[in-house]
DNA sequence: GACGCTACTGGACCGACGGTCCAGTTGTCG
DNA sequence: CGACAACTGGACCGTCGGTCCAGTAGCGTC
């Protein structure tokens, strides 16, 4: 993805330890219960250390994000059919969204930690800063697949559309009941109804 | 709705007064950025009232969210059709889209401002509280029009798909960008791939 | 193996915020 | 008009995200 970044070893090892033990955290609390102060300790760490290698709590979410979604990520370029090149477009989307669902209900609190996918900042007049790379990306391959059949469709706002499901409370917490099948089944309908079979 | 609450004259007036200033900074600034105590100098009054009138950062966000819904809880109940009872379960389903998303966008900081839909309160094992009594509303009155025709869809899923759009971060900054007719498109679309033209 | 440069470390510290508390005030009702 | 309860508001508290910087320890060099 990006440059490695040489880091020392001790820097590795605690860019490790944070990103494990926040992902423990986040399995066993909510999002909005776990502080900075508590990943420190939980990876055995000063709180500065967290800091300095992830700059604020949305990065430290943001990095974690990226590392989860890799695989998925690797799977649409290069991977085989459906998720990979090689499928109809509809096929590949109903894969897709059945992956991205399977994801996000694996790593619950995540999303939510994540907030409102663009972090509002001190500065008071800042342009509505775009989402993380995760989330554009999604939206590009979504949207992409959609105006693949359907050039007449709006397939920029349907690509939201479709994604905000993954950012609702309510959703991700029929996710956490495991209803993930549902979801998948629901979404399954609403993108037959938009693209019929070839 | 609820009991009219007897109230002593400068309760009343001071409630309003918080309630004004509240959505006066919320046309202004992002939700986060308000604070508590931003609000209760705006109003003109101590923060102490705020929270003896309204409880909580939520509670106040939530008021101001139910004095704007009402309008629309009488339109779809006592109301005309398209809208209201008359007309055929598509037409008033895309009327309350239409409505709902025209009324996001009016309000575009509210919905943000309340955040996840559901507060996560300081005891840690309490259960995922349910949503605010607004989102409650429109979520049984869509799952409910959908039923209505289509008894083989999961309407209840559905129906929070269809509203996790309106909490979606990246499309409230479509709407705040005046799409809200795309989206309102995109969500005509939807509706109609599943709910075919009688 | 010793050395020095530099990146890394971690905990004290800061300002802001949501929320609590309570002494003083002010409507309301008999 | 008097008394009581409801309301008021600002001082105060604990917590949090983020900063700072003196101390430490890897890593390349000789």
């Amino acid at each position: 993805m990006t440059e490695p970044e040489r880091l020392r070893a001790d820097a590795v090892r605690n860019r490790t330890a944070i990103l494990r033990a926040t992902e423990e955290l986040l399995t066993r609390y909510h999002p909005q219960q776990i502080s900075m102060e508590k990943v420190a300790a939980a990876a055995g760490v000063g709180k500065g250390t967290v800091f300095h290698r992830f700059g604020s709590r949305h990065g430290l979410m943001r990095a974690l994000m990226q590392e989860r979604a890799q695989d998925l990520e690797i799977a649409i370029t290069t991977g085989p059919p459906p998720l990979g090149q090689g499928a109809p477009p509809r096929a590949r989307l109903l894969a897709f969204l059945t992956a991205v669902v399977e994801m996000v209900a694996r790593n619950k609190g995540l999303l939510a930690a994540l907030g409102p996918a663009a972090p509002v900042t001190a500065v008071p007049e800042e342009e509505p800063r775009e989402a993380h790379p995760v989330y554009r990306s999604w939206h590009g391959h979504i949207s992409h697949l959609v105006h693949q059949q359907r050039q007449d469709l709006d397939a920029d706002m349907l690509a939201h559309v479709l994604l905000a499901t993954v950012h609702s409370e309510p959703i991700l917490n029929a996710l956490e009941r495991g209803d993930g099948n549902r979801l998948i089944r629901t979404l399954h309908d609403l993108v037959a109804g938009l693209m019929p079979n070839p």
